[in-house]
DNA sequence: GTATGCGATCTTGTATGCAATATTGCTTAC
DNA sequence: GTAAGCAATATTGCATACAAGATCGCATAC
């Protein structure tokens, strides 16, 4: 059900871009802050990660100013660090995600090709019939459910805004497991979801697919144990 | 009534981080392509940038990978090119900053404190009392309410994220001046948006801040003369 | 006039050098 | 034992060097 959040994805950003040391670099320190590898507010010191990727120090300080321009490394008095994320900034991140991946499902309703939304279809279908035990499956048809409904937004800035919304919550401490009901309940938002949209009605598929991130939010506050206030009903 | 797509405000992203000559020509080439300066699809050499800012090109170098990063440089076949944005573009950008500043808005009616509703509405009125040649503190207090709203949303990167969809509209033409119709009723939705929040109606801040958008990019449509559906009907 | 080769030039990607400054750790005074 | 001072070290910001590859222009062939 929270799948998306874990989403490894090449971004778009450089799509033309020749790979070089710097790209490298760049997106192996990305995958692993991303990824919690990097642990927050550890130091990135140019010449030891020039030595471990064996190479010099500008491609390194240049994957660097990458790295900060994404927020995801900070400066510190000297050089940089892996940037930490308070349990407030999580939230703050929640609500841009919402506020996008909500208006994302409205546009979505509008937008939607007949085929698109057969996809959806499809692609909801085979999430009711896994087995509950098939956690990977259920994390792949979760993302391709999202992704569809990104994808018939038709808009690409808006599924750039969204992918990179999700990144910030690697860093919190992450569950993969929700609890049966709350399994259920994701399920249940889908079929609401997809069923606004079916139906061609913006206003109940924005509604929906808040209802449903608010729910996945949810668990992430009841797993770190941190007392936060979700983002509350609008709309 | 379209200042804030025009506000030059540094951006909070590397706020502790001290000025260096990458930081430099980093902000001087960001303001400048945003301001349109640097014309779309112009190349960027790195050594003509360093000649003219007197720099190596190391710094140079730098500011190019965050600029990418920004979104405002893209990769050719060699180097980096001012990023021209399609009008196509231009409507992606306005969905996302109608998704973030719609929610924003809904946020403010909940958690704006009374003081800062107070400030909204001596804004509001500072506004009204403008004679109508005063494009200038037009501009200004339309930038404040904006602002002000984004500020009572409590949700600081949700206010980064609308600072940073706006840039993007800057490479477009650009008008400044609406008609006193479309000022009249830009007005008019400020004063809908302020009594929403009052009301602590964030359905309606937020259907009334979508509304207000909506208008403001019509003008660009209307200016442009480009025949682009503006965002759909939402909420 | 147009196309083709080919060398000169331009531009980038990367490595390295160097000076400035922050940090560390040791020594010494108390 | 703790604090202060200071020298050694670590680390960065920037400049420069150089090779690889793209681009351009010109000469030549047709």
């Amino acid at each position: 059900m929270y799948a998306i959040l874990l989403t490894k994805r090449p971004t778009p950003m450089y799509a033309f871009e020749p790979p070089t040391r710097l790209t490298s670099v760049f997106e192996t320190l990305r995958r692993e802050i991303v990824a919690g590898e990097l642990r927050p507010n550890s130091p990135l010191i140019e010449l030891d990660l020039a030595e471990r990727f064996e190479v010099s120090r500008t491609p390194v300080r240049e994957s660097l100013q990458r790295l900060a321009a994404a927020g995801l490394v900070v400066p510190r008095k000297r050089g940089w660090a892996v940037r930490e994320f308070s349990t407030e900034e999580i939230r703050e991140n929640a609500e841009v995600r919402l506020a996008l991946e909500g208006y994302a499902a409205g546009l979505a309703a509008i937008r939607a090709s007949a085929a698109q939304i057969a996809e959806l279809k499809a692609i909801h279908e085979r999430r009711l019939a896994l087995h509950s035990s098939n956690e990977k499956m259920r994390v792949k048809t979760n993302r391709e459910f999202h992704d569809a409904i990104m994808v018939a937004s038709g808009n690409g800035r808006l599924t750039n805004a969204i992918y990179h919304s999700g990144q910030f919550y690697f860093n919190a401490p992450i569950a993969r497991a929700a609890t049966g009901d709350e399994l259920a309940l994701g399920n249940a938002d889908h079929e609401l979801i997809l069923s606004a949209i079916s139906q061609r009605n913006a206003d109940a598929a924005e509604r929906a697919m808040r209802a449903h991130i608010k729910r996945t939010f949810a668990v992430f506050w009841r797993l770190t144990g941190k007392d936060v206030a979700g983002p509350p009903d609008v709309a």
